[in-house]
DNA sequence: AAGGTGACAGGGT
DNA sequence: TACCCTGCCACCT
């Protein structure tokens, strides 16, 4: 790995289809930086090719960086797409999409 | 060089 | 749950 960017994809590329995870959760991982480093990463990868950062949300379930995307509704429907609901720009029951770097891959 | 900013989080209220 | 305050750390004036 290069830099903490490329860490940053490489977490959120091995994130499930239809799961969620937090900036929080993958600095964890990580051990390297703070959730704002994340945070600022993923606004790096607007362009980059297979970096869903719309699973990437905050603490609370919200998609606090829908704004940063090409549209502010593209993120909720990527979401949706996958089959998470989405409700006032909060994840519906995002403890149970909610998904761990550390848990195994499905 | 110094200070402001931000796709955040955790703890207290 | 929400709001407020503080810690966080790379980048950009």
């Amino acid at each position: 790995m290069e830099n903490y960017v490329e860490k940053v994809y490489a977490v959120t590329r091995r994130i499930p289809r239809g799961r969620v995870t937090t900036y929080g959760a993958i600095a964890d991982y990580l051990a390297l930086g703070s959730a704002r480093m994340v945070g600022w990463a993923l606004y790096q990868s607007i362009g980059v090719a297979n970096v869903p950062a719309h699973r990437v949300v905050n603490r609370r379930g919200e998609l606090t960086g829908r704004l940063h995307f090409p549209t502010p509704t593209m993120m909720q429907q990527l979401l949706e797409s996958e089959g998470v609901r989405v409700t006032n720009n909060r994840v519906v029951d995002f403890e149970r999409h909610f998904w761990h770097p550390a848990q195994a891959e499905e």
